[in-house]
RNA sequence: GCUCCAGUAGCUUAAUUGGAUAGAGCAAGGCACUCCUAACGCCUAGGUUGGGGGUUCGAGUCCCUCCUGGAGCACCA
């Protein structure tokens, strides 16, 4: 916004210095930092540390205020300003209020649940995230990966790309051997219970306490994991079986997310090719083969000279099954063949950082060009308090679904005492939505490098700086205008004299873009989070402050176009997020 | 030992990526319901941004160093 006029007070600027001899230096422009009026502002900082480094010693801060005072002077009123101010330093330019809550408001009444969407960029990105393990539960750790991988999508589609959203299912591997041996040893033939995740998750348990505690147990399990490996006939129906009752688990739980997925890949799928990988790979050099006493490996540090920095990559076992480098070696081929992608992201725990390290840098080596266009998007895990890891062995899990059952019925409740007269079907869709926005929020709302501490209390509040806020927002702007009839003013001027909190409210829906940008670039679900709320409490404050169904026929008009453009953009953040925005709660 | 991350109010945290007076929520104390949904709002209190140096007109943000906590470092993913 306003281009121009920033081109045109950069001429005069530079007329200005070369008038009074002054050195040339680039100044960039910023926002005002906000307090009531809008405006952009010009620091002199620069310019002035200038001329104290070529001329006489000067106080900088002081020397800026001068040349921001002489410059306002010297520019006079630029067109589209109201006012032109010399502060502690800055040259800064005001513009009209109403303008520019009309052309906001218009702006977001006319692109509606587009509003704060960016022109398509032509740029294909992959994000793979969730990246479950089938044969294991699913718990609140993996909810911070869905949730993640799911906003950063929206937000990425939202920004201008073309986003294809990908899941990798690891259905194989050492994990789902224990588990399918454990079951063959213990529990043949036995059906799953009504609630498959948590029975798979719980056999899984089992397994791993066995593998590590019962002797000859894990010799047994290498066995089968060979026995797999020639793909004997009732391994692999076991195997399929059993895989299926685990899918049918996880689809249930990302519906009930709102998550869909493009591609899914499975680990299965990329195996036998990532042996032929690991073929080329010695053949070329690259690979070390130790077999049968050691295992394939790649010394990445004495390849590229560094010390300590990638160290050693083991891609095959020395019994010549297939680890998670194995695997992931091909798939990143085949998803920039099957899509053309530009960029492709991983969502994927702080943990594995060192493991995508090397993986990316074999994959360069390797001499793929894309290979700079990989980025692993880290994030810090979900603990416990007390510093406690989740542990399915300890029993310190917290499983999705408990999590889910007991914030839907807490929300409930709520919606009971506040809307008795609902159906009772609406009544359960409301707490649902109110209940998973709970749950999200905190995941979304620090930042990606931040450990998140899971408690029932923080998880299951829904008062303060949390989605239900946010959306209670939103159901009292729909209110507000349900009650108008639903019906907007044709184009209407805004009064010159806004109240502060209208004014507030105005500043926060503008924003929305700008936000949008900004998280997309550094892939932080953080930034809309936190908008979200701030736009939220803006709204909450002007609907205290500002009567709207009461207020005279020319201010009621304005504010109800107010009220629905914030009405859309709490929805549109929170739709970015993953949250549903009710009507009614 | 090496590498990475974090350290901001009692607790959980934000800070437009180096800009103007470090903002919020929870918890605490006080106020406010004949008024569009009180899952709301207002006020009070709470800060040497882990310590110390440095760069800069300007540092929570960049550099160095130390301290504390966490994670990772050859066949689990």
């Amino acid at each position: 916004m306003f281009e121009e006029e920033k081109q045109d007070i950069e001429q005069k600027l530079k007329a200005f210095c070369e008038q009074n001899e002054l050195p040339f230096v680039n100044l960039e422009w910023r926002h005002i930092p906000f307090s009531g009026e809008w405006g952009i502002a010009l620091p002199l900082f620069a310019l002035a540390a200038a001329e104290d480094r070529s001329e006489v010693k000067v106080s900088v801060p002081q020397r800026a205020q001068e040349l921001a005072e002489m410059l306002a002077e010297f520019i006079g009123l630029p067109q589209g300003f109201t006012r032109v101010k010399a502060v502690k330093g800055y040259l800064n330019l005001y513009f009209s209020t109403s303008d520019y809550a009309h052309r906001i408001t218009n702006m977001v009444l006319s692109q509606g649940s587009d509003y704060g969407k960016a022109a398509r960029l032509g740029k294909k990105t992959m994000v793979e995230y969730s990246q479950p393990n089938t044969h294991k539960s699913m718990h609140v750790g993996h909810l911070r990966n869905v949730i993640l991988g799911g906003a950063v999508s929206n937000i990425l589609e939202f920004a201008g790309y073309d986003v294809i959203r990908a899941n990798y299912l690891g259905d194989i591997g050492l994990h789902v051997i224990k588990w399918l041996w454990n079951y063959e040893k213990y529990h043949k033939d036995e059906q799953p219970a009504e609630d498959r995740t948590r029975w798979m998750g719980d056999l899984y348990a089992e397994a791993d306490q066995r593998f590590s505690d019962e002797p000859g147990f894990e010799a047994e399990v290498r066995q089968y994991f060979v026995r797999w490996d020639r793909q004997e006939p009732e391994i692999l129906a076991l195997w399929e079986k059993t895989r299926q009752w685990s899918l049918e688990g996880f689809y249930q739980v990302y519906e009930l997310l709102g998550e869909q997925f493009d591609r899914i890949y499975f680990e299965s799928e990329v195996e036998e090719a990532g042996k032929v990988v690991v073929e080329k790979l010695i053949e070329s050099g690259m690979a070390v083969d130790g077999r049968p006493d050691e295992p394939v490996f790649i010394n990445l540090d004495e390849i590229l000279g560094t010390k300590d920095e990638y160290r050693v990559s083991v891609v095959l076992r020395s019994d010549g099954t297939s680890l998670y480098a194995t695997k992931e070696l091909p798939l990143a081929v085949m998803k920039f063949d099957e899509y053309e992608l530009d960029t492709s992201i991983y969502v994927i725990d702080v943990r594995q950082s060192l493991h995508m390290k090397q993986i990316f840098k074999v994959l360069e080596l390797m001499g793929y060009e894309w290979a700079s266009q990989l980025v692993h998007l880290a994030y810090e895990v979900v603990n416990l308090p007390g510093n406690m890891t989740m542990s399915s062995r300890d029993g310190t899990v917290v499983l999705l679904d408990d999590l889910i059952r007991e914030a839907t019925q807490r929300a409930l409740d709520i919606v009971q005492e506040k809307n008795p007269e609902l159906a009772e079907d609406k009544k359960v869709v409301i707490a649902r939505a109110v209940a998973l926005g709970a749950i999200k929020y905190p995941m979304l709302s620090r930042d990606n490098t931040k450990i998140v501490t899971f408690d029932w209390e923080t998880a299951l509040d829904f008062n303060g700086q949390s989605a239900p806020y946010i959306q209670y927002a939103h159901v009292r702007a729909g209110s507000i205008l349900k009650k108008a009839n639903n019906e907007l003013p044709k184009d209407v001027s805004f009064g010159k004299e806004l109240h502060i909190s209208e004014v507030n409210l105005i500043e926060m829906i503008s924003k929305l873009p700008g936000e949008v940008e900004r998280a997309a670039r550094v892939y932080k679900p953080l930034l809309i989070a936190t908008y979200a709320f701030e736009l939220a409490k803006a709204f909450n404050d002007f609907y205290n402050q500002c009567p709207v169904l009461s207020a005279e026929a020319d201010v009621q008009a304005y504010r109800l176009m107010l009220v629905a453009a914030a009405k859309q953009s709490l929805a549109n953040s929170l739709n970015l997020l993953g949250i549903e925005a009710p009507d009614v709660m």
